[in-house]
DNA sequence: ATGGTCGTTGGACGA
């Protein structure tokens, strides 16, 4: 079983993308985040031209997240919001594929340490916490996926000194990703040996991509079931290369059946 | 080099 998750920065200008990625990567199950599209602009049909099913949960211009699958198995039990939660900031996308658990995020970017942004990002990750717990409590097989903007160690930065206390790297942030990770979540990237300075996000600006000035701030928290399956994880920086990219590439971890 | 780039949108704002 192949997943993966994917920042498509607008999936009406990544559509094209997103589709070769899957026609040649063939995963099982790819959680999209930022599709900027609000549910009636979903591209549903196009994608079932490939095969994929679409779950999603958008609106128009911001945020808006969505699950590709091509599995036999119809998802049940669909969450679209945090409990409790009353925003209409469209981040979260939690749905049962048989025995796996998805849960799909685009974290708040929380645009500077102190501003209210970045309040607005602890107290989001303070409840994705507590939903988790319950989560993990209902669910063997949990995987949480997308775009956390959070590098969660310095080796996740090109250049911790240069970025130390801002905003994606502040101890606060690296604090509540910890926190996620105590709840008894493994981040699969880090359960294999990887290239130095493995990045999964370049700025558009100063040629970022092309000198590989990234930070690690798409991930895969994987449950100690799944774990024990995960074969393999890695950064697919290929599309990152491609004509009019993603800022993000591909986040993809393998599983034993 | 005191800016640089995208996407959405039609002037900024978010990232």
């Amino acid at each position: 079983m192949r997943l993966a998750t994917w920042n498509v920065n607008s999936l009406r200008v990544r559509l094209g993308q997103v589709r070769q990625w899957c026609r040649e990567r063939r995963p099982d199950l790819l959680a999209l985040q930022e599709t900027k599209l609000e549910d009636a602009a979903f591209p549903a049909e196009d994608l079932r031209e490939d095969g994929c099913r679409s779950l999603y949960a958008g609106q128009k211009t911001y945020n808006g997240v969505a699950i590709l699958d091509r599995l036999a198995i119809t998802p049940t039990d669909v969450v679209t919001a945090l409990p409790g939660l009353d925003d209409p900031q469209r981040r979260l996308l939690a749905a049962t594929y048989g025995d796996l658990r998805l849960v799909n995020v685009y974290v708040p970017n929380g645009a500077a340490v102190g501003s209210d942004k970045f309040a607005y990002k602890l107290d989001w990750l303070a409840r994705l916490r507590d939903f988790l717990a319950g989560e993990l409590q209902r669910h063997e097989r949990l995987a949480v996926v997308g775009d956390f903007n959070i590098a969660p160690e310095d080796r996740d930065v090109h250049d911790p000194d240069l970025w130390a206390g801002s905003v994606l790297v502040s101890p606060p942030e690296r604090n509540a990703f910890r926190e996620l990770l105590d709840l008894g979540l493994h981040d699969a990237f880090r359960l294999f040996d990887q290239p130095e300075a493995s990045y999964s996000w370049w700025d558009y600006r100063a040629g970022a991509f092309r000198r590989n000035l990234g930070l690690r701030i798409d991930h895969i928290l994987i449950s100690e079931a799944l774990r024990q399956r995960c074969t393999a994880c890695y950064i697919d920086r290929e599309p990152r290369t491609w004509q009019r990219p993603s800022d993000h590439a591909p986040v993809v971890a393998e599983f034993a059946d």
